[in-house]
DNA sequence: GACACCGTGTTGGATATTCAACAAACAGTT
DNA sequence: AACTGTTTGTTGAATATCCAACACGGTGTC
């Protein structure tokens, strides 16, 4: 059931993922032929049928890779306990900046408009599940405070991608921390 | 004849090669394994022997790829028309940036001390062979002016690759050029 | 409508690579 | 010397990929 994956399968997926997400940092998927993502990835483009069905079969798969990578980041930690949260952050980040490239393209709404709302889904049903029970509230309310809190987190992600990622991933997820557990409260300290 | 290679193993050679030279920045030929080569390059060891010897061969056939890039520039222009030198400097130059690691790995003494030899050996024979009949010159002050000469571009070159390249390849074929036809005697003109 | 071109999905045979395993050689330790 | 661990060179069978070719559908031009 766990096979280890033949690394020639690996090679070709990796250059298949990489040239898809290349090509679309240029252009609509809709204009991408799988041809000229064969070309671009120097595989034979029978092979690329033998692995996908179609160049929107493999942007699911690599989208869905990615959710599963957030899953397993969300769960690798207890995240009432703000310091591994806090670790749990900055890991994530730090998987952000190896795969920036894949982010940058796919976090644009022009490139694909659901994946933003895929990866708030999984953290926000992440939080819902694993946070709320113990926060004790009113569903509806508890709702409503981790859209609030899932947004802003991925909306300051961007942010810092945007920047080219100017801050490091411990002070990024320092300041979501706070940003998540203060709100604006923190800028009253400092008055 | 000239049969295109297939692109599988166009991809085997690249990644053997570049493993090689990212291995031999760190540690010395004798004591890189085969087996942490192709660990490196995620490349059955078996398919290795199915391309090279051995990896001292696989350095042999990296550096004769080399000489042989180096001999088709040398080629490819007309040496005696200073404008076409200039160029094909350029053009070389620009070809050692795409490079860049390799170049850097190899012409280090303490890699392989051939190397820079080599090099020197095809500039030298290209310059006795295509430039000294022109100038008519006894042989023997021939030989020792395209060594001066050939010596001080290679050490040029690489003084230029340990400062990463902070001239553009057009700035440093001009300053070339210029120490090749005139020596010191540019110093002369600017006081 | 006819034609040319392009991309697609598919096919079959060839080829390169993978993997596991083996025997032998080598190096280090006791 | 015996033992252990590592690397090497090799082998055979399986697998993934390659390549060329084909039929088909879609698009644009005359």
């Amino acid at each position: 059931m766990s096979q280890k994956l033949d690394r020639r399968k690996k090679y070709t997926r990796r250059v298949l993922k990489e040239s898809l997400i290349s090509l679309l940092s240029e252009k609509s998927i809709s204009s991408i032929t799988v041809k000229e993502l064969c070309e671009k990835a120097d595989i034979n483009r029978s092979t690329f049928y033998t692995h996908y069905s179609d160049h929107y079969d493999l942007l699911e798969q690599i989208e869905e890779e990615i959710a599963q990578d957030l899953r397993a980041y969300l769960s690798s930690y207890q995240f009432t306990i703000e310091e591994e949260s806090k670790l749990m952050t900055q890991k994530l980040l730090e998987y952000i900046i190896e795969n920036k490239h894949t982010f940058q393209t796919l976090l644009n709404q022009n490139v694909d408009p659901t994946f933003e709302k895929r990866m708030m889904n999984i953290a926000q049903q992440f939080l819902m599940n694993n946070w709320m029970p113990i926060n004790k509230g009113d569903e509806s309310y508890n709702r409503y405070l981790s859209t609030f809190i899932v947004s802003g987190a991925i909306n300051v992600i961007k942010d810092w991608i945007n920047q080219d990622m100017n801050q490091s991933p411990k002070e990024m997820s320092e300041m979501i921390s706070q940003f998540t557990n203060n709100g604006l409260s923190i800028m009253g300290e400092n008055r």
